[in-house]
DNA sequence: TTAACAGGTCAACGGTGTTGTCATAAGGTG
DNA sequence: CACCTTATGACAACACCGTTGACCTGTTAA
């Protein structure tokens, strides 16, 4: 039974649930993301969805083919919230660090979500939005087509690799939480100096540092390398010689 | 039933499984990687896990609290393994770009061991070696500690969190991931000019670039930052000869 | 007013992780 | 060698899970 799905336009017939619930996409993706924040990400499942609905589990599959395309639409919604509170000045790259930051703090705000729906291409409005914003400041600011793509691939996927690994962390439970923090200063920070020098010698700098997202730095570092390659690109344009002299990593 | 679990060490009568297996938790975490391998992410549950050493589902957990533990351990084989694969040949540079690599093509092989261990610490033997490998890297190559931090965190947090993102990917159920591949010739290299100018201009470079990982591109974007501002470094010092020169960089 | 059918409901299937209980063979002890 | 303890494997059951085929019923368009 694949044809069970009625797109959301043609539907017609509001008919209220047992409960006296009337089902719409948009409940049915707004209740899900509530239960994920409130429950925790293995909380979801179209049982529960449905008993939280007040409608029986099956008939989502009215609405959903099935829980992955639920997890899209949710994944969606997300991009959408995060690319609505976003200001492009112009700046390229600051306008690029805003978003990233932007993209790994909405993350945060839903780590279940972020979770489980960083790794998905929904091909749906919001994320087609964003791609086509993204690849628009790259190649405004002058980056030739190959590598506007190239660049653009690394930047949201680091934001969305981030996202997630930090999502995840939030998401554990608290012990194990506390169990981690525990790690870094109990045992790494005791490493004798003669079995592991360097990590003695940084202790310091590794407990304090351990302990925040290094989302920040990496971005920093991938966008500043970015940087760099567009003012490569914009020297080799002007000189105009065969190649560009400036050396890149070669490989 | 919380103490079930006897540590290994303890262990003194191997009592055959009906079918004649001596259990190990070597045997265990050997199995459960081989059948990751063999019939991929999903195919490994505690049941068919059982199946496949010829023993009953709840035996393991005379082994394993539960299927995060089991996870974990074969998370730490495979830090293992990839450490004991890498041969470092004094290029700083070279040997991370190689070493990163090789953690994720070391996630991508086991893709659910890799998802659940990215965003734990587990201060385990192989974990702590890796620290004090990379960051002996970095600070042989001159970084000062606080920088060597820095780029220790985010080099491996992006290793990491790639890892995780790609092999989310992977562990995919296949229509899944034949649909997501599909997306990106089906839906973005059909959008029109006019309302998508950015995507219709690099529609080519993006169904061709986005059907492989990006974690090559944005480590080779991380690691040239970095080695920029190594070179920044190393003429502040030379400017500024305050420290002893020690031994010359001469790259 | 009514008939068609969209959309909600029910029950069932085959899967999952996990645990309480029982049975038995291994291994130390005398 | 025989005995006893007990570690460890087996079994059965529990509570879930996603999904689907069949059924029933209220809404809506004609």
């Amino acid at each position: 039974m694949s044809d069970r799905v009625v797109p959301a336009a043609d539907r017609r017939r509001r008919r209220p649930t047992k409960q006296g619930v009337v089902l719409s996409e948009e409940l049915i993706v707004e209740t899900a993301l509530r239960l994920i924040e409130e429950h925790g990400a293995e909380a979801l499942s179209v049982r529960r969805l449905g008993r939280a609905l007040g409608a029986d589990p099956s008939s989502l599959y009215r609405y959903f083919r099935h829980t992955d395309d639920l997890m899209l639409a949710v994944a969606d919604e997300l991009i959408g919230r995060t690319l609505r509170t976003w200001r492009p000045t112009g700046d390229w790259l600051a306008d690029l660090r805003d978003l990233g930051l932007r993209m790994h703090a909405g993350a945060l705000a839903h780590p279940r979500a972020a979770m489980l729906s960083s790794y998905r291409v929904t091909g749906r409005v919001y994320e087609i939005q964003a791609v086509e914003t993204i690849l628009g400041v790259l190649r405004g600011a002058g980056f030739p087509d190959t590598e506007a793509v190239r660049i653009y691939h690394a930047y949201v996927d680091q934001a969305l690799a981030f996202g997630a690994l930090d999502s995840a962390n939030t998401a554990l439970p608290k012990p194990a939480r506390d169990a981690e923090a525990a790690v870094w200063q109990a045992m790494y920070a005791q490493l004798p100096a003669d079995t592991h020098p360097h990590i003695a010698a940084t202790a310091r700098h590794l407990v304090a540092t351990m302990r925040h997202s290094s989302y920040p730095a990496a971005q920093d570092l991938l966008l500043s390398a970015a940087a760099a390659r567009l003012a490569e690109i914009r020297a080799g344009e002007r000189a105009l010689p065969t190649r560009s002299a400036g050396r890149s990593p070669s490989s």
